[in-house]
DNA sequence: TGGGTCATGTAACCTGTTACATGATTAG
DNA sequence: CTAATCATGTAACAGGTTACATGACCCA
């Protein structure tokens, strides 16, 4: 996936490793974390397959830069894995806080509710780096002309949102159960 | 944190691995997916960790079975798990749909309507799935008798519900963009 | 006689995490 | 003078996926 991930990127333009990896951090890390040495190896996977192309180009005052370009294969991959078939996509899931919740029963009460209550707080504090989202999207928008692209920032986008705040009810709901057991 | 979900099933009673198995399927899978070739090398590692003990026991006209009890060391190692301090954990996160959906523009918009139409029908499946959750709650009541611990699972289903309702309202949301958009 | 359940895994591979390593320029 | 930014990675390890392997019993 991040493969695709790398790709998708790449597909609006030519980047350097480091601005590939920069370019993630602002869009794709909401809903994808990647370390920054995972990527660096991705790249490699990526030329070895013939997805893209590196050339590296001399600086002065800075150091070296690889940059890299998509080629037609890796555009085919792209499409391939857009169209997919993603069947079970929306169960296939991994979240730690759901694990944690389901066996909280093994602490003190006090304890599960500053369980709940961290989320919270990470949940209003998450909502409102929200704002940037927009704020960041309005820039790629201006770097990408194709506007056709930016409406599928905007879902991505829209879903973050929506996964907050539906998040933060739900802590609320667990916040209450707790208190009332008291 | 395979292995804490292991842990967590283990320190309502023993199992052997293929009960460990099935128990995953039928609730932690509805938040995090493993396969069980995994499940088992886990139990290795859990044992080589001293968090649990293992005894084979012979049946016959059946195959043996490995029980896995949790020692002491386990029981001190789930709790650690669990007061943990998670900050970030909201935000680290891996979703497919997502990284597919902010590159859809690089297919026709006709088959971007059909990826969000083949994941509604996946959300209102799936929905349909949420009421034997109910159920299956109930029958870990009957056989965990400790009442306290329903309440987490049952945080843990409201969490499951509210994301698929969540999920089915934001496919709704694309597909109306995609379809104005015409 | 064919499929489902019970019951165990191994091997190879791919993906993600953590820790480390280097070094110049630039802005405060 | 110090922290951030630019720019590259490697090595070791942990966690997850895919494919394969075995075999008896029970029910329709």
């Amino acid at each position: 996936m991040l493969k695709h991930g790398i790709l998708g990127l790449l597909s609006y333009g030519e980047m350097s490793g480091y601005e590939i990896n920069t370019a993630f951090r602002d869009s794709l890390s909401f809903f994808w974390s990647a370390q920054t040495s995972q990527i660096y190896r991705e790249i490699d996977t990526l030329e070895k397959n013939g997805w893209i192309e590196k050339r590296a180009v001399e600086q002065d005052g800075r150091p070296n830069k690889n940059i890299c370009a998509i080629t037609e294969a890796g555009r085919a991959e792209l499409r391939r894995w857009l169209a997919e078939d993603n069947a079970g996509a929306t169960r296939d899931r991994r979240d730690p806080v759901m694990m944690k919740t389901f066996f909280m029963g093994e602490l003190p009460a006090s304890e599960g509710l500053e369980f709940f209550k961290s989320l919270q707080r990470e949940c209003q504090e998450y909502a409102g780096g929200l704002q940037e989202t927009g704020a960041i999207i309005e820039a790629y928008q201006k770097m990408i002309p194709d506007g056709k692209k930016a409406v599928f920032w905007q879902m991505a986008a829209e879903f973050g949102k929506r996964y907050m705040e539906m998040y933060l009810g739900w802590t609320e709901y667990c916040i209450k159960i707790m208190e009332e057991a008291q």
